[in-house]
RNA sequence: GAGUCGGUAGCUCAGAUGGUAGAGCAACGGCCUUUUAAGCCGUGGGUCGAGGGUUCGAUCCCCUCCCGACUCACCA
């Protein structure tokens, strides 16, 4: 970043100048307060406030806004400029016979730039090319910029708009998120639809009756998902804390305690790689109800994921990419190893490790050392056949072996009652019936502990606090995590996780 | 972590097969009271990502590093 070089300090040093200048004359530059009365898009949509040509201008609404300057289109003695508020854009017209010599040559013509903030009163007309503008009868400054801002500029040409000279360069619009805020107004909307669509689950839950609760994100013992945690330390207590990688464990603490739902929107912290499906924190949505199953479960997630769909979208499709998605229930339920079988014309059912790497070998899968056979198997799947899963559908019943939380399946011996979510190849939510036998639960911990001692970073250490819990009854209960970046950025078509985030991790400039 | 591509003015980009760089917009000085990438005349602005090497001379060639994008590997 060259912010602070030369060229730079030439527009900088000039714009501190006129802000000198501003106060020299009067004209506070940074004021306390502005009314507004209108937005842009509010003026836009009402028509009824542009003066007719039998109207005298007294008798026409006035309407007050602020904003950005964008363009300037100076003409001697008046000025057209568009303004940029939080909803769009709109043109101002201004004369120096309306305003002033001194506020039009000075304040506005000399001392504002692109960029500045401004506020103007006057009424609402209709130029003679038909544009609905604000004509300006007073005029001030609201922020006086320093820095000059990314100017990009839209124009017709052949019935297509063209944008020139956009502020594209993706590390600085995610370093300098404001700007691009600023000059991309389609990022802003993103993030709003993020937003709703947070809001559309949080209704949901609300109106079932599930409540909302915070748990720790500093932890002693870690633990409810597979992962590489963020360690820190707490001075005073002079112990070893984590970040949280789940809130899976604390919920159901909670569960324990009596609650029949509760729910978090989490930040999670995971100590691996970047990229553009993954961010070090990220948020999920976890839910636990009791006396449900993951049948149960996956009644819900495809009820409440249509739900938001249509909440956002106004219908259960959504354009992603090249794919149409419809998110429509019901979603089609596949048993994993049907789901593999249907792809790869192998089952893997009930297989030993060593007929599972050998059919690892036919299929091209590269295998680690330490592999066992839910990995494997989990490797395949993931192969062969998550990608190919674009409309959203249940993939269930999992090896027991990649799931130390989840339940027993009540038939299938050697699998659990398990679900994830697929959808535009990816996995957006991941459920189970909650394993709440405390001894089994015990037993999954300590070959969890024993994979750890094989060198498996990831796997998960025994939380005896969270067994003591579990001793005192957990009812049945059924548990859901849905990855809230992952699901917008299907619902907003963004391709990166980067671009549901507002500040995502970047390497630090140098 | 590996591979590919990239980093030139505030923004978007061009360019020189080695002789220290251009355009449009932005900025600055003018003209211009219904424009819309407003227009017209004029001016300034760059250690061409950083460091080192080769060379009379490097932004260009070589090496190292930094930053980014994309792809791949681990995880959601």
């Amino acid at each position: 970043m060259s912010n602070t070089e030369s060229s730079v300090s030439e527009q900088h040093e000039i714009r501190r100048e006129k802000l000198h200048k501003l106060r020299e004359l009067g004209y506070e530059p940074y004021p306390y307060d502005f009314e507004v009365t209108h937005k842009s898009k509010y003026i836009l949509d009402h028509p009824k406030l542009i003066k007719q040509d039998d109207q005298d201008e007294e008798d026409v609404e006035k309407v007050s806004v602020a904003g950005r300057v964008m363009t300037r289109r100076i003409m001697g003695g008046s000025t057209f400029f568009n303004l940029q508020d939080s909803e769009g854009t709109i043109q101002v017209y201004i004369r120096k016979d309306d305003v002033g010599e001194e506020v039009y040559n000075k304040v506005f013509k000399e001392l504002t730039d692109i960029g500045d903030i401004v506020g103007v009163k006057g009424h609402v007309f209709e130029t003679g090319t038909g544009e609905t503008t604000v004509w300006a009868k007073e005029f001030e400054m609201l922020s006086k910029t320093l820095r000059p801002i990314p100017v990009p500029k839209e124009v017709e040409e052949d019935g297509e708009t063209k944008v020139y000279d956009a502020f594209t360069d993706k590390e600085q619009r995610y370093r300098q998120r404001y700007l691009d805020l600023v000059v991309n107004p389609e990022v802003r909307k993103v993030f709003e639809k993020r937003t709703e669509m947070v809001q559309a689950m949080r209704n949901y839950m609300n109106d079932k009756g599930y409540l909302e609760v915070e748990t720790p994100i500093l932890q002693p013992i870690y633990g409810g998902a597979s992962a590489e945690p963020f360690v820190t330390h707490h001075n005073a207590l002079d112990m070893k804390l984590y970040l949280r990688i789940a809130n899976e464990l604390y919920l159901k603490r909670l569960i324990v305690g009596g609650y029949e739902g509760v729910y978090e929107f989490s930040k999670d912290f995971r100590n691996e790689g970047l990229s553009r499906f993954h961010n070090p924190e990220f948020t999920q949505v976890e839910l636990y109800v009791a006396y449900k199953d993951y049948n149960w479960m996956m009644d819900f997630v495809e009820a409440m994921v249509e739900s938001v769909a249509k909440a956002l979208h106004g219908s259960t499709k959504v354009q992603v990419g090249d794919n149409e998605i419809d998110f429509a229930r019901p979603w089609p339920r596949i048993p994993m190893f049907e789901a593999i079988e249907d792809e790869t014309g192998k089952d893997l059912y009930d297989k030993d490790l060593e007929e599972l790497k050998a059919i690892a070998k036919e299929l091209n899968i590269e295998l680690e050392e330490n592999f066992g056979k839910g990995k494997i198997i989990d490797e395949v799947f993931e192969e062969y056949v998550e990608p190919n899963l674009i409309q959203p559908t249940f993939i269930t019943d999992y090896p027991i072996e990649m799931s130390p939380l989840a339940k027993k399946h009540r038939e299938k011996e050697g699998l659990v009652e398990r679900f994830e979510c697929i959808c535009n190849g990816k996995e957006i939510a991941n459920a189970f019936s909650e394993l709440n036998d405390p001894e089994d639960q015990r037993e999954r911990f300590e070959e969890q502990a024993q994979l750890r001692a094989e060198g498996d970073e990831e796997a998960m250490t025994i939380d005896e606090d969270f067994l003591q819990a579990l001793e005192y009854g957990m009812p049945p209960t059924a548990g859901l995590g849905i990855g809230i970046d992952r699901l917008a950025m299907i619902m907003t078509d963004s391709d990166s996780i980067r671009d549901v985030l507002f500040f995502p991790q970047m390497k630090p400039e140098k």
